[in-house]
DNA sequence: ATTCGCATCGTACAGTGTACGAGTCAATTG
DNA sequence: CAATTGACTCGTACACTGTACGATGCGAAT
């Protein structure tokens, strides 16, 4: 009887070392692992998008038959989940920073966090709906962390990570978001000014045309910090 | 030949008014417009979940054949952001109030699209995908004015306005996420004091396990609105 | 030589969104 | 009154999806 692993880690297969073909079936190269896979995966969504992924596809792409996959992966949700977190791992810079520089270590990751996710736009529509990986975790970790270092009390710790937390997943949702809808400019242009009429404030701030998303982004982090750091 | 109505909007049919039954087909009540079918995509999609829509049961729920559909909708797509907008629906409280409330209206307002999308969890997970639908615009609308009203400078109008959308954005996100991760709180228990070793702040603070979660809303919310008031 | 467990994959099935064109029926026109 | 139009409904069909099931191959252990 044959045991799938699926979701059990560290489990590498031990093939055939040296010898590259059996024969002279010179299978091109492919010994399909659940890390080739979800690289792949990440391939083929930053290529086509989320709809673009069918189990299909991705099995062509690694020159496997469909039902392949689901030796090393359970079903396609599964793929979702690792694809993401794969995409969110975080290396911390190296720790030569002071104590009091807590501050810069909290921008950079968090915005290296938004970076990620912009680097990769379908991650944004899919955390909503996906499980918390070990990149992830270890990103609020991280964040904990920092805060509690920074001296935040531990009855605060929790409203201050996730302030950060929601403020960076929104920020990336709808900046993501905002992307694909404006592939077409023109037709945006015109339905704005269209809405103009009915939403005249929005339509003065220019809110929608041409925000400085990086910049806003940067000011409304530092808005929290503020907030957070003199309480 | 037949246009289709499928996005032009004030476009009611003029049927028989009176007449409830020709000859002897009493087709139960059913004249199929385009609000009965969004308001029944919504009745479905808060029964059985994003998965559960489909355009065939959300015909047989109409007692309607499933291409009927389509002479009101160009796609599925459209219904998601028909669906969508349409539980974002907000009403201002009577305007009675000081202008000095400002702050209070925001907070309701901010609270209420919270508690409206909790209210169905898919919208959530629907938010990052979907156009910006009229009701959506409404809220930005009335964030902007009464920001701008508040005495936030046009400059700094942008960074509030993203801010505080990006928080209840993110907020919501994350709480409907959890929500339904968490339908097995003992599966979800026994990964939580796994991951203590791994994750030893994010365990200490038991960040994902008891979080009051409209208390750190209502927190967060005050520390951006403080950060914001003070610039 | 036989067994066993890992790994790959072909076939099949139920279900999806929707293109196409035929159908119904009230209102309008001649 | 007959004919035409146009709004609306819906049955059938097609390409495509995720994946259950079982057959197959293969290296190592017995």
């Amino acid at each position: 009887m044959a045991v799938k692993p699926s979701s059990e880690r560290s489990k590498q297969p031990r093939r055939k070392k040296a010898p590259l073909q059996s024969k002279h079936e010179l299978r091109s190269d492919a010994p399909l692992s659940l890390d080739r896979i979800v690289a792949t995966a990440v391939e083929l969504l930053d290529a086509e998008g989320i709809e673009g992924l069918t189990m299909r596809r991705l099995a062509a792409r690694l020159e496997a038959g469909a039902m392949s996959l689901y030796w090393h992966v359970g079903n396609k949700e599964e793929v979702f989940d690792l694809a993401l977190d794969q995409v969110l791992e975080y290396r911390r810079p190296l720790q030569n920073s002071a104590p009091e520089d807590w501050r810069k270590e909290l921008v950079h990751m968090l915005e290296d966090w938004r970076a990620s996710m912009l680097r990769h736009p379908w991650s944004a529509s899919l955390l909503p709906r996906r499980a918390l990986g070990p990149n992830i975790l270890g990103r609020l970790e991280l964040l904990s962390e920092t805060l509690s270092r920074a001296g935040v009390a531990d009855e605060d710790l929790n409203v201050a990570i996730w302030s950060l937390w929601n403020f960076v997943i929104g920020a990336t949702i709808t900046r993501a978001n905002f992307d694909r809808s404006d592939e077409d400019r023109a037709a945006a242009q015109q339905r704005l000014t269209h809405l103009a009429e009915s939403y005249p404030t929005i339509g003065r701030s220019r809110l929608l045309l041409d925000s400085d998303w990086d910049g806003t982004f940067r000011k409304g982090l530092d808005v929290l910090l503020d907030g957070l750091s003199t309480r």
